[in-house]
DNA sequence: ATCCATAGCGCC
DNA sequence: AGGGCGCTATGGAT
């Protein structure tokens, strides 16, 4: 396999064999061609960020097996203070993250050039990031999690050029039964309008705009509620006519504001929802997404994202992944075992730990994000008892987070460290003539920034898992019937993803996603015996996995929707 | 007109 | 006094 350091130069590629070979200069659009020859003699394309060209070539019919993306790789070594030793001195063209790239690859009116790494800088940081990891003790762990971000990067591209099936036409009939016809010129759909009168009047304020929260709590005192926020769960309490139809309004509103139909027209085009993927552009290395809103489609919507006709959706979720991960990292055997099978939680009322399911989670979560009140903090000693090792490892994470240190995931992934207000704050608060003030926010400061650590360990690693299963399972579906009728990734929601099937390839589909669920276990984790159990279905509709948010049921039923109660 | 912080809520 | 996000509308500041 030959490695190629690739530079994109405005209208210009070019191309060089590590092994030594002279440099290829290509006019752009000749690229493809060119690419398609390395790729077939099995090339590895070494470049500063996949998304400078992959889009392009994807465009263009081809499909790359395999990169290392040296933007995601740099952000991952230069702050991974445990695993390695960062790569020595870089230019500051490295020193951008994920995200801030995103950002600022919104479209603005001062376009400003984009800045690209060139060839000798490509090779040069290749050499530091190879060489930074070959000296780490864990280079194993790095060298993996190195290939899953960069095959996440092929991934992202991959989906964001396939796009998510969505049928508008089901995606209007759904918000036509919750809120009325489209109003053709702008405004209130029928069924709002009519809910904001009932507000109105039943507060005797026919001007009241609800949408305004201060307005809205002003309105509250004086009818009298004593109310603190807007939030739903403080209005559910309340007493009063109003209440009922400010919340369906509240619910309504914001469905049509974040995904009604200005949002169907400006982000899904000829059936296909393309959203922008960012890989890790969370700090724990989860993925973000900019535009649409990719990674909050509201579940009641989720029946307009429809297979083609003679397709399906192979719909597969990792069961309660973070405790999961957090049994193999911590090696708690007694934890593995409660994760047996399916249902971690009720594994949980099996083992004797907590006597509802329902507690079983809390419990759980808790733990994951510190909790300490409330019925979860109650439940923590039990958990504690009974999962020594599990629990006693997102201590550690948070007590080294309220120290002020930096905690990594099982890949190596390292958290930042605290902000520059940090030190200031614990400092002030040792001084001798610290007040109980000074004391209290020192206090709080760290207890926050370990509740961040704490969760760090888990949700990074719990990336990690979903990064190798996506890779493995991306390799595994290409080998699987002929190009045009072969399945493909077209969603990934964390620890969730939706592969695009020809109807006949259906099982193998979905045998292909069991068995890189299986491998991605298995490279994290080795021979350490834990259960990563999936939720798994193909369908004709994202909904039909959560038969409770299905709308056409809703709308059939023909009265106010359940779902808004 | 544009930027920014906040409140609120959608998802995991 | 439960972690991570993105997005919208609002309302004050510029």
């Amino acid at each position: 396999m030959e490695e190629i350091a690739v530079a994109v130069e405005d209208d210009r590629v070019v191309l060089q064999g590590l092994d030594g070979a002279t440099r290829q200069e290509l006019d752009r659009d000749e690229a493809p061609v060119r690419f398609a020859e390395l790729e077939r003699s099995g090339a590895r394309w070494i470049w500063a960020e996949t998304k400078d060209l992959y889009p392009e070539l994807l465009r263009a019919g081809i499909r790359l097996e395999r990169c290392v993306d040296l933007r995601l790789g740099h952000a991952i070594l230069a702050r991974s203070t445990y695993l390695t030793e960062p790569p020595a001195a870089t230019d500051e063209f490295w020193h951008r993250s994920p995200a801030d790239l995103a950002e600022d690859e919104q479209p603005t009116l001062l376009a400003r050039p984009v800045e690209r790494a060139d060839l000798d800088q490509v090779i040069a940081e290749h050499r530091r990031q190879t060489e930074a990891v070959a000296g780490s003790p864990h280079r194993g762990r790095l060298r993996l999690l190195l290939a899953a971000e960069s095959a996440g990067a092929l991934i992202a591209a991959e989906l964001h050029h396939h796009g998510l099936p969505f049928d508008v036409a089901v995606h209007d009939r759904q918000l036509t039964g919750l809120l009325g016809p489209r109003p053709r010129f702008g405004g209130r759909p029928a069924v709002l309008e009519g809910l904001l009168g009932e507000v109105r009047s039943a507060l005797r304020l026919p001007s009241l705009n609800p949408d305004s929260p201060p307005e809205l709590l002003r309105a509250l005192h004086t009818a009298g509620l004593d109310a603190t926020s807007t939030r739903q769960w403080e209005l559910s309490k309340l007493d009063h006519p109003a209440i009922a139809p400010l919340l369906t309004y509240k619910k309504l509103s914001r469905l049509l504001a974040a995904n009604g139909w200005g949002w169907a027209d400006q982000w899904v085009h000829d059936g296909r929802f393309r959203p922008d993927y960012v890989p890790a552009g969370v700090v724990t290395g989860r993925w973000a997404t900019r535009g649409g809103g990719a990674l909050q489609i509201p579940k009641l919507l989720r029946g307009a994202v429809t297979a083609d006709p003679g397709w399906r959706l192979v719909v597969a979720d990792a069961a309660q992944l973070e405790p999961r991960v957090l049994a193999a990292m911590a090696s708690d055997h007694r934890l593995a075992r409660a994760a047996r099978g399916g249902d971690l939680y009720q594994g949980l009322v099996d083992e004797r730990v907590v006597e509802t399911r329902a507690k079983a989670k809390v419990a759980m979560l808790g733990a994951l994000y510190g909790a300490t009140t409330g019925e979860s903090g109650q439940l923590m000693p039990r958990l504690i008892r009974a999962y020594p090792r599990a629990t006693g490892l997102v201590e550690d994470a948070a007590r080294a987070g309220e120290r002020g240190e930096v905690v990594t995931t099982w890949l190596g992934r390292s958290s930042p460290p605290p902000g520059e207000s940090w030190a200031r704050v614990q400092s002030a608060a040792s001084d001798a003539e610290a007040g109980p003030a000074e004391q209290r926010r020192a206090r709080q400061q760290a207890r926050d920034w370990g509740r961040f650590t704490r969760n760090f360990v888990v949700q990074g690693t719990a990336a990690e898992w979903a990064l190798c299963w996506m890779a493995d399972l991306r390799n595994r579906l290409a080998g699987l019937g002929p190009p045009e009728q072969r399945p493909y990734l077209v969603y990934f929601l964390h620890d969730e993803i939706i592969v695009h099937t020809p109807d006949s390839l259906a099982e193998q589909a979905e045998q292909a996603v069991r068995e890189a669920a299986a491998t991605a276990t298995r490279l994290m984790f080795g021979s350490f015996e834990i259960d990563l159990a999936l939720d798994l279905a193909t369908v004709t509709s994202y909904a039909e996995t959560e038969p409770a948010a299905d709308p056409v049921e809703l709308l059939d039923a023909e009265e106010e929707p359940a779902v808004l109660d």
